[in-house]
DNA sequence: ATCATAATTTGATCCTAGGCGAATTGTGGC
DNA sequence: GCCACAATTCGCCTAGGATCAAATTATGAT
């Protein structure tokens, strides 16, 4: 019997750390960052986009001041947050938009593990929730999907983003978005989310965030106690039944 | 002055630990398995889409068999890897696509991070690639373009998956693709799959599966040493610039 | 200047999780 | 039935990491 080839092959990848085990192995430390209860539920916290300070991510995590700063250094040290300082606070929040997409990715995985899709109807998050800084859950993406019935939200670059139409542009102007300052950020303008609890694309990016802030300042959705949570406010019910047609 | 409320609900979102408490530990969980370097290591050889033995993937993670048995079993108790069972040999495999699309989400906060983008041109894993099952890289992300552009797939359910027009159906066919046989199989049938390196995404699912079948059937592509990266060969080359009209 | 508060650093403790070799179980070939 | 081989389980060891209390640094208020 011969030796398959095949073994020495693997035996010989194995050895050759030349070619993208780096990259691997920062995939280790990254998931081993998250892969911590204290530290995943310090970055789930922040998975609202707000920043908060390291006290008030020790109460979140459960554990103490001293032991939440080690995590966030470790945390900092992975680029998975990042730190602001203003005077005698120091505020953490999520490093950007690619991190909270990752957390929603691992939330896919996490959900889809848990074999009983019968009775584990979910909570309040389904309906309707941030994610980092903009709208997901079933109303997220009920958004999404009238925008680009109405036709005002065109897809783009092959399905990972979208494109206001001159119509969505006019539309949203009239809801009280400020498009042009919101097209002059430096983040993507309107790419597509994948949504945990949908399991379809939502609205994220600069668009998606200026979405959620009139939403809020226009009491459409409130926070719940629960930061990530959002309630549909009977005001919110109305008006985007009126203006959008969405029936919510 | 004051305690702000904020921090008084944190404090009790921290203590109450049902709402979604449980899908973030579940996350911290799962993140907690791919974070250790030698599951790292055979969850990435498993990216392939083979199944390997436990042997095998002793060898390419660097430990004993004893220790490879223990990690898989955590990988298995985390529904990352499945098992299946032929004879004296027990191969394992990732659970799913939903595993893999995981990982290359990590891969990319991983690439992301390193702030060094100047010098660090990867390798050959830039240029083409298998993303579990399916084509990735520089050549999945041109071939997908190229099908839109030839009309033959036509954007799906809000940009998150595609689905192919008629043409594409018969054209496809031409290149021996059985399109009923894999529309058939119990999967999704035409997902869009972010790609890492790319950062655009790239055709996955039974369609982009069975179209890898074809491309190593008619030996456009071969596997390399490493098992993920493929090189185009000059049959490659010439076929797809004659049937695509796709210059690789 | 002095004090109070926020946050980190230090030091010490504990314990889980990874590691291997040896022994055990299971399967196929003879 | 017996042996060879794959794979897992067991026993033991070790190290890294999570934890907290106490001390230290930094900043703002009085």
């Amino acid at each position: 019997m011969i030796v398959e080839p095949g073994v020495a092959r693997l035996a010989e990848a194995g050895a050759d750390s030349g070619t993208d085990a780096a990259a691997e192995s920062t995939v280790a430390g990254i998931a081993a960052a998250i892969g911590e209860p204290a530290r995943a539920r310090m970055l789930f916290c922040l998975m609202d986009g707000q920043a908060r300070t390291s006290t008030e991510l020790a109460l979140v995590a459960g554990v103490s001041p001293s032991t939440a700063s080690v995590h966030l250094q470790r945390l900092k040290a992975e680029r998975l947050v990042k730190l602001f300082v203003q005077g005698k606070h120091r505020y953490y929040s999520l490093e950007g938009p690619a991190v909270a997409s990752a957390l929603e990715s691992l939330s896919v995985l996490a959900g889809g593990a848990g074999r009983k899709f019968t009775s584990s109807t979910p909570n309040r998050l389904r309906a309707a929730r941030t994610c980092y800084d903009h709208l997901a859950g079933a109303l997220g993406v009920a958004l999404n999907d009238r925008f680009q019935a109405l036709g005002w939200l065109a897809v783009e670059s092959a399905g990972a983003a979208y494109d206001l139409t001159v119509e969505g542009s006019q539309a949203l102007a009239a809801l009280g978005v400020d498009v042009a300052a919101t097209r002059g950020l430096r983040r993507r303008f309107a790419p597509a989310c994948l949504d945990w609890s949908e399991r379809r694309p939502h609205l994220g990016g600069a668009l998606g965030a200026a979405l959620l802030q009139i939403a809020l300042k226009k009491k459409w959705v409130t926070p719940d106690l629960d930061s990530r949570a959002l309630a549909i406010t009977a005001v919110g019910r109305r008006e985007m039944l009126a203006r959008l047609g969405l029936r919510v």
